[in-house]
DNA sequence: TCTGTATGTCAAA
DNA sequence: TTGACCTACAGAC
């Protein structure tokens, strides 16, 4: 699931798994082949996220950048080091994917590549396939720099500065439910965290940001800091509160995860109007008439 | 075999 | 605002 914390996963797993490793780099598909050429043989030092986008750190100072876009995915392999993590990024079917540990046989090599693989990495240890980005190419840390200058606060960020979501959200006089979709304002929210955060703090999608006041701001900052913070340990997006779901099971069914998220004709969860969709900047938005009206 | 769909972004009109 | 693009898979034909 590309938003934010999946690619926060992403670079916890590539830290935990391949930082101070040598790494063999390709790109069986051959799109990524001179790319992959300057990276071949050198050592990650780390891996970062912010945002959507993932930063893989070389020791002879170039970054992989990567942006998994809408279908993009990595699958990994290799010994008990790799245990627990499989397969993060976009699902291979409707609904969440959360791929078990088969515990097999002892690490024998990467499989032949399957599918178009961009790149593949390889350590003694394991393997890391990545399928299907929009963004994958080698840059310059001046190049990095860059980039991170335009991207807004990441809410998965100790560090990140909450004034600095305040300032940019109420400057505009956009909708708040475009507003939180801009990574120059918000990095790493996606569609999904757009619509739940919206509903969770009963404010209407089509609210200026600058009508925000700046307690309604922080509230949404915090709200968004919060679910995400839960979405990269599940590994899922989960943001109903346990009283508001039907089933108690666990883990949570996905039809109980979401409050608006592709929910449109069924019943609010809290007041039991039908949940709304509309196209806002060619996405689906989804929100409740009633309860978001703030 | 073809079509539709997806948690995203960018450039062109 | 629209279309193009990255990929895999379910479901319809």
């Amino acid at each position: 699931m590309p938003e934010g914390h999946s690619i926060h996963r992403l670079a916890r797993q590539f830290t935990s798994v391949f930082a101070g490793q040598r790494l063999s780099v390709s790109s069986p598909q051959g799109r990524f082949a001179a790319g992959a050429a300057q990276l071949d043989g050198q050592t990650l030092v780390g891996a970062a996220a912010h945002g959507k986008q993932l930063f893989l750190e070389f020791d002879n100072e170039l970054f992989l950048r990567i942006h998994l876009g809408l279908y993009g995915a990595f699958d990994f392999g290799g010994d008990e080091t790799f245990r627990g993590a499989s397969s993060i990024g976009a699902p291979r079917r409707v609904g969440e994917r959360e791929i078990a540990d088969d515990g097999e046989a002892a690490y024998a090599g990467p499989p032949p590549p399957k599918g178009a693989v961009r790149v593949r990495l390889v350590s003694n240890h394991g393997w890391a396939d990545l399928r299907g980005p929009t963004a994958c190419e080698v840059i310059t840390p001046g190049e990095q720099r860059a980039i991170l200058a335009k991207l807004g606060p990441d809410p998965l960020q100790p560090e990140a500065d909450p004034e600095e979501f305040v300032r940019r959200l109420n400057a505009r006089s956009s909708p708040v439910g475009l507003l939180l979709m801009n990574q120059e304002v918000l990095a790493g929210v996606g569609n999904v965290y757009r619509a739940e955060v919206l509903f969770r703090r009963q404010v209407s999608p089509w609210r200026a940001g600058k009508a925000l006041d700046r307690d309604q701001t922080l509230q949404l900052w915090n709200d968004v800091v919060s679910v995400m913070a839960d979405g990269v340990a599940a590994g899922r997006i989960i943001t109903t509160l346990p009283e508001h779901r039907n089933d108690a099971s666990t883990p949570v069914p996905t039809a109980e995860a979401h409050y608006v998220y592709k929910r449109q004709g069924l019943p609010c969860r809290i007041c039991g109007t039908e949940i709304a969709v509309t196209d806002m900047a060619a996405r689906k938005l989804y929100w409740c008439a009633s309860c978001q009206d703030r």
